[in-house]
DNA sequence: TACTAACATGTAATTAATTACATATACAAG
DNA sequence: CTTGTATATGTAATTAATTACATGTTAGTA
């Protein structure tokens, strides 16, 4: 096996909310749960046809009101069984959190070495930007009571996502000014 | 191509500290850099070959004091350029944090579902767990200056992923209480 | 003496994932 | 009317990585 492929359960999640097709699948990567997960399209189509294998989805291909073929995917009871189950199973451990920056620094041994400030300061604009957007998110998102209620674990991990960058950018200055 | 493959400049950086053996960055993996990459030896025996043929490290097979035969591996001119050059290199773009358990929360919409209780703590005991376990190391490693100074990078990234840690069961905790 | 854990090094099979290639329609702007 | 962008869906080639298989040594202990 190469690593654990947990995209079925995020087609089957985002499925089980409307049917969608691949199309629709891969712009959810670009905004929604793109914060939060990454993938191409090409793996996409290709664990949808799993997934229609093993009858946790069923495919529906037609016309939908103009030329373009289209393949609506619906959730069938097993897949929505699988979701489930995967959803409230427990971890048993934690995964290595790989960051590449970080790797780099592990290998960086000189506190007075002239190229660290640079390395700092490039990372520190990344966060900072990615921090930026993820608080308009959150404006943009759950500015109103009902929204956090009724996506209560995005809003959660949003909030996650913008404490982890907080802490980030605020390591990172105060390495560099040290 | 699979995914960006770190693993090389890794081995580079351990080889580079002192020459060593496949068993020895299996070792390498189980402590030290261990809490910031994890790879299975058979990769690394994979990966050092290549690294052999690319001429970026030599091998030195032998009996070294017993009747094991044992392969070391030392660093080429040509093996720390690639080290140096990747080392100062600066990142273009952040890459997305994949954590399951965030995953999961996306798709948990309701706040009120009771077995949300029980996933937030199954989670919390993981992370305090690991939070203390990164305690203990920063106290091993890291109490006197002098330590602090020579192996910077690593005291910074073991500081951060402290942080880190600390945000994740205050968030944890937080999502708990409300 | 037998067992066990750690040392030491690999190969094979499989799978996940990326990049590149490939095709075709719809629609708006210039 | 042409050009470009977004829509829509795939295949092919390659590689990274995991799991399982495989073998033999060394040293301590029961």
């Amino acid at each position: 096996m190469a690593q654990r492929n947990l995209l079925p359960f995020i087609l089957l999640g985002l499925i089980e909310q409307s049917p969608k097709t691949g199309y629709d699948l891969k712009k959810d990567f670009e905004t929604e749960i793109g914060e939060f997960w990454s993938v191409k399209h090409s793996q996409i189509y290709l664990e949808l046809k799993r997934l229609v294998a093993n009858e946790q989805i069923i495919a529906e291909t037609g016309y939908y009101g103009n030329k373009i073929e289209k393949t609506y995917y619906k959730i069938t009871n097993k897949g929505k069984e699988v979701l489930e189950s995967w959803k409230y199973s427990y971890d048993k451990q934690l995964v290595v959190n790989k960051d590449e920056f970080v790797l780099k620094l592990y290998f960086i041994k000189d506190k007075n070495d002239p190229r660290l400030h640079d390395l700092l300061n490039e990372q520190l604009l990344l966060h900072k930007n990615k921090l930026s957007h993820l608080e308009e998110r959150k404006t943009l998102l759950f500015s109103d009571e009902k929204a956090i209620h009724d996506h209560y674990g995005h809003y959660l991990i949003l909030d996650h996502a913008i404490r982890r960058e907080s802490e980030y950018t605020s390591w990172l200055e105060e390495a560099m000014a040290k």
